[in-house]
DNA sequence: ACAATATGAATGAAAG
DNA sequence: CTTTCATTCATATTGT
């Protein structure tokens, strides 16, 4: 993908700018947009997704629009899903209803971000997002940042399919291998947090 | 509810049943439609709704439903845009001026909807649509139609301005093109920016 | 290269 | 009217 953040597609450039590409987020942005899904804000507000927008920005280009629309596919795929995993291992059940807590094995970025968020408890209101740019990012603009750094190169493989609601699942497995196409880290069920 | 239409959009269409869950207005249906909303009717009464119905209806099935849920989706997403854009439009300086100025290249099947509804106006109630079935439709629901076998093959590109009240409205342009996707965007946040 | 899949974006339909 | 869900389409990416 173009990893510059989404916003130089040009693959041959020169002759083909009539169609701009779609929006590709790059690893951090995915991280971070994952995570606050997994935090429980599954559908955030529109503050919210300004303020999210203005998150990732720093890592590429990105509009309100994208962060919306991220989310919106996010849930309808999620449920989709889900409902389909269901539908094959139905019959026989039952085994574990292994709980979830979800928790980040060592220390990786995405403790870190669940931290921030307020970990696998789900979605407190007031601080979110916000505080997260005072203290990682707002620095400025310039450029670097600190931990995200790592998911520059993680590429984080989850099987989300596997038992519908029922797996649990460490987050981030973090390990070298090449960023494919991920995505899915689990997400239990759909929870709807208060509006 | 009704999903009264189901007509085919010819995709790869074939032998292929018009299983279609949704409506898909064609092109000429679309045409229409842009133009009425962009006329100034942005919000038909019931019984304008209907006879809007019967004039789209020579161009493929459709429901009183789906012309209701077109207006209705059409304007609030054109509100929406506009209240994005003008979020959006603030720090980009205005330098050049000549925005608008999209006008359909020849003479297009536009400009001859724009005379039927009365040109550029805006929405007369008395005579509006009831006119244009009169003159276009009233023959019957026989074979081919007239004019409008041209925007059978138009791909038009719109732009809604003022949603409503008095913007210009080319409806139309360009043609040849092979039905992409087009359309404006959708609810918040903004687009890709280009680089 | 081409085929397969993942996923961002557009839009009809419905719910609140 | 506003927001949300579901379906569909198009394009970016990965694999063989």
């Amino acid at each position: 993908m173009d990893g510059g953040g989404g916003q130089s597609p040009d693959r041959h450039a020169a002759g083909r700018p009539p169609v701009r590409s779609r929006w590709t987020p790059n690893p951090e942005q995915r991280l971070i947009l994952e995570f606050i899904f997994n935090s429980g804000m599954v559908n955030p507000p529109k503050g919210e997704t300004v303020r999210i927008r203005k998150l990732l920005e720093r890592f590429g280009a990105v509009g309100d629009a994208n962060i919306f629309y991220w989310f919106r596919n996010r849930r309808s795929r999620s449920r989709r899903r889900q409902a389909q995993a269901q539908a094959t291992a139905a019959a026989a059940a039952a085994s574990s209803g292994s709980p979830p807590a979800a928790a980040a094995p060592g220390g990786s970025a995405a403790a870190l971000l669940g931290m921030m968020f307020g970990g696998a408890g789900g979605y407190t209101s007031p601080p979110s997002v916000g505080m997260m740019m005072g203290d990682v990012d707002c620095g400025g603009g310039g450029g670097d940042d600190d931990l995200f750094a790592i998911a520059r190169q993680m590429g984080y493989r989850s099987m989300d399919g596997g038992g519908g609601g029922g797996s649990s699942s460490s987050a981030a497995a973090v390990a070298g291998q090449q960023q494919h196409q991920m995505y899915h880290w689990c997400q239990p069920g759909e929870a709807r947090p208060p509006p």
